[in-house]
DNA sequence: CCAATATTGTAGCGACTGCTACAGTTGTAG
DNA sequence: CTACAACTGTAGCAGTCGCTACAATATTGG
């Protein structure tokens, strides 16, 4: 089925870009193939099917975001966890990332159907933000794997709320976890 | 357009059940009206539009949702943030929460890509949970509403983890949460 | 009872879905 | 040059989508 390996290497990015900005709802054949510049019957002849075309796709999305944070982020050290949390959600406030976030929902919520490939894919997304804020974590911090799972549980919960339009709920919730 | 009341009272469990079991991807005229025992000409006769009739579903299943809630929990007092936790992720890793779970991600992927009604909905789920959470705080608690707004954002979090199949993240993470 | 109103079934429209059959054209290896 | 593989456009299939026109029945108020 699937041929040539740089053709799709060529396609990718700009599918990738058509889900982000119009989600999944828009990801059918003939839409994807047109902000491809190609046609439905081209994308089933280089990924076989549409469920391995969009599995494609998405890990192309999480490869390139991946990427994308190590290089927007410095390798300069955080002086506590509460500045790390503090610097992560106000990444995720600027403006590239609202289209990954709003993928990122609909990527919980097929993980959460059970649809064939998503898990998976939200899996290896939480895994590599795992390890990755893992080396962010302060130094001389007692437990950064530990720390790392609990930040990115509150700063999940934090970007739901962002998500749904009440982001002030965490915020204030936040400074008051102090004694938790 | 919509004209009895009685009847859209009649149809609601049941379309809220089939959307609960087989989620939005299954909200399609057809089906809903199969489930209801009617037909899709009367789905549009009673609800005026799919929109109206999503909408509608969905303030049904909150509503059910959170007189649920009530019921659920007794007026025992719990004796700290932690174990207000503990039992509210216990309570949800219930298999009669399951459903609403999986729902409930649909929703916020709705709401962060602005889907008329989505983010109405998400908030009116949220801020009653709130309501109900800074109850359910322990007694002499310093400051209620702020943990509940913190507690929740960790459940939701934690939740998240769950959805995508990694349940140990948040768990171990909480419990190295103390020195924050 | 009769007229107005409420409810319902049948059938279908035009648009879209994933995908495929068929017929080419293009590129390349011998 | 020729044979073979890679690629691509056109057209269409069978199904689903939300919704509606039309006609019929059921119910209710005068």
């Amino acid at each position: 089925m699937a041929k040539s390996e740089t053709a799709r290497q060529k396609l990718l990015p700009l599918l990738a870009t058509h889900i982000l900005e119009n989600g999944m709802r828009a990801a059918s054949l003939r839409p994807l193939a047109k902000a491809a510049g190609t046609s439905d019957r081209m994308l089933i002849y280089h990924f076989g099917n549409k469920q391995q075309l969009i599995s494609d796709i998405l890990a192309h999305i999480a490869d390139s975001y991946s990427r994308q944070l190590d290089a927007s982020f410095g390798a300069d050290q955080v002086a506590s966890r509460e500045q790390a949390i503090a610097r992560v959600l106000d990444f995720t406030n600027s403006e590239e990332m609202r289209p990954f976030l709003a993928l990122w929902w609909e990527i919980v919520a097929g993980a959460a159907r059970d649809i064939p490939g998503y898990k998976e894919n939200a899996q290896s997304i939480m895994v590599s933000l795992l390890a990755w804020f893992e080396e962010q974590m302060p130094e001389g911090d007692p437990d950064p794997a530990g720390g790392a799972r609990t930040l990115l549980t509150i700063i999940e919960g934090a970007e739901m709320f962002k998500a749904i339009g009440l982001p002030d709920i965490p915020n204030r919730g936040i400074e008051a976890a102090r004694p938790l």
